[in-house]
DNA sequence: AAAATCCATTAAATCGTTTTACTCAATTTA
DNA sequence: TAAATTGAGTAAAACGATTTAATGGATTTT
């Protein structure tokens, strides 16, 4: 059995396909079309059960209502979360999105870029793992709307949604300060010229600096992508090593914090007895561990939702060319990981959590 | 500055269409075009940056090289770790994936089907929330290549890739029982006709009923998948009062146990001197959490793996009608969460995890 | 010298929709 | 009565790539 198309519909009624294109995109009052013929063409196309080719349709129209949507890593609780939420806006609008996962190679991430617009997206949403801009500086050129989300690349005035990664850190840093530590570790993840990476290197330099202390580059360490848990392992048993006097640790992300943990559990660190935490994103595990993690938390939904509407924005030339920056507020969220520096013994093991 | 199409590269070296489509398609020399023109038209294409029209394509090869993916919910980790492995497997062989998510509404994920079909992928994988079966024996009428995974339907004969619940919640429940717990609730997700909870549900009967005890409904309970939390709460408020005696829980799902956790914590539960709790489905959160759960961990990579070779299986006819169901093992991770009713006072707290 | 073969290439049809610019008959207006 | 309008619909082109059958000249075979 295969596919109806117009063409059967327009033959088995004796019309002619235009007219059946007309009246099924709900253009027959407009055009004239006669009531009672319209009714026929509509029972028909139901009998026939009729899907319209999306593939012809988007030839002839050069647009495909679809937009394409490219996160670092899809099995990342932060980009599923925010997937979801671009998919629900977009549906709104009627649109379609395709979701896929650069896995952080930036390889990947150009071809995906060339599939998907092969396919005719209308508009592209990305969170880039590339360090070089000519890509999006040729889609600027080209005036194909796309959007970035989460990271985006220095000097390229371009569309981007992102939160206050400098701030963020400022803060998480800042809390470990005023809870009396001073030698504190800062594990970046690589690729580390993602530009949350770097601002987040600065909030934390800053806040060390503020509080009169010296950035000291034997405290921070830059941990792979791939083969995360082997290389924490590494890296922590160096950094813990007691004539460093490490007793903190301010990690970028929370797949890093989370392999720490592990790492922690494995060989038997306490935190914050041993070893104090605070992570940047905030995920469900982190309200759950034992103890629960000290983090930054991103306005997830609202990154999706300011994506979408500003790439809509665009492919409706409504910022003629401007390129929309925004930077959200995040917001610290105090748990158990890094107490006191003084009053570790206090902390009662099963408390309330916050 | 618009597209370049075939016929841009054609005009501008004087050659046909027909030609530069041979040559760009790699079939220059068996078509016997001279060598010195493909160069010409390769170059050329290079030069103008010529990208193929994938709609175009489509239309006139009537297939797309694309699969499409639609599961009950991306933001779950289960989920989006198969949507990766498949996206991966599908790559391999030059396929590119749609992925969607439901959201566990029926509605959806009809019209996401339909869309997708709309959109010529060449076959389908779904994680279904459907009840009914009608879709899909329509599919199946219309020898539309598709294959279910993790839930299947009762009295269709498809294609489907899934674990043995079963056993896996047949294992434990017996090991709840063996650690000395008699009265085990079961909490089911809804919507409660998917066959993974029926299944799940029999092993746990199973295991009691061999075990000598009789199932109580009372102990059994239905969670809802929307506004998860603030049900969960309700529930166990109601079935930890004293007066029914339950000790332990087998939940049948990653969501419900993280709900569970969570309102363990604000109650000040304890884990499992209070309540003890086993899982279907193992994530990263139950090694790290505290205690940390035993579960029953599903092999993902392999779901994922064995969906995409058995759609391509489909679509080349190799199985000629022919429904493959597969069930693949699960296994049991133990951990601290269901430790001897016994021996609660004696479990230590910061252990080594296993 | 006629027929067959080969080489390099092309014309034209095709996929399924949409849309523009008609057509043709019936009715209304001037 | 001629001209204009209306109502209901259609023919045909276009979107861009692929493919089949054909072309026409050069060379080889009979």
């Amino acid at each position: 059995m295969k596919k109806t198309s117009l063409s059967d519909i327009a033959k088995s009624l004796n019309v002619s396909t235009a007219l059946v294109s007309i009246v099924l995109n709900g253009q027959g009052d407009a055009k004239g079309i006669n009531p009672n013929t319209q009714q026929r063409v509509i029972k028909k196309a139901k009998e026939l059960n009729y899907k319209p080719n999306i593939m012809a349709r988007g030839l002839r129209l050069g647009k495909s209502n679809t937009i394409g949507l490219i996160v670092a890593d899809i099995s990342n609780n932060f980009y599923a979360k925010i997937a979801k939420r671009i998919e629900e806006v977009a549906r709104r609008s009627n649109y379609h999105l395709i979701i896929c996962s650069s896995d952080e190679n930036p390889e990947k991430e150009q071809e995906l870029i060339e599939m998907l617009r092969e396919r005719q997206v209308d508009g592209l949403i990305i969170a880039t793992c590339q360090q070089d801009s000519t890509v999006f500086v040729q889609m600027k050129n080209e005036a194909f709307p796309f959007v970035l989300i989460d990271r985006k690349l220095p000097r390229l005035q371009t569309n981007y949604i992102g939160v206050d990664n400098f701030d963020g850190a400022y803060k998480a840093t800042k809390q470990l300060l005023q809870n009396g530590y001073d030698k504190i570790a800062l594990l970046k993840i690589s690729p580390s010229h993602l530009s949350p990476i770097k601002e987040r290197e600065n909030g934390y330099k800053t806040a060390l600096r503020e509080h009169g202390l010296r950035v000291n580059n034997k405290l921070i360490a830059l941990v792979k992508f791939d083969n995360l848990k082997v290389h924490i392992r590494q890296i922590l048993t160096e950094m813990l090593h007691p004539s460093l006097g490490i007793r903190a640790i301010f990690s970028m992300n929370n797949n890093i914090t989370t392999a720490c943990l592990e790492c922690f559990h494995e060989l038997n660190i306490r935190v914050p007895h041993d070893i104090a935490i605070v992570s940047f994103d905030d995920i469900e595990l982190f309200k759950l561990s034992y103890p629960a993690i000290t983090a930054v938390s991103q306005p997830i939904e609202e990154i999706g939702e300011q994506a979408v509407n500003v790439l809509f924005d665009v492919m409706n030339g409504k910022l003629n060319g401007q390129a929309k920056q925004v930077s959200l507020p995040v917001e610290l969220i105090e748990r158990r990981s890094c107490g006191s520096f003084l009053q570790h013994d206090a902390i009662e093991r099963n408390t309330v959590l916050k």
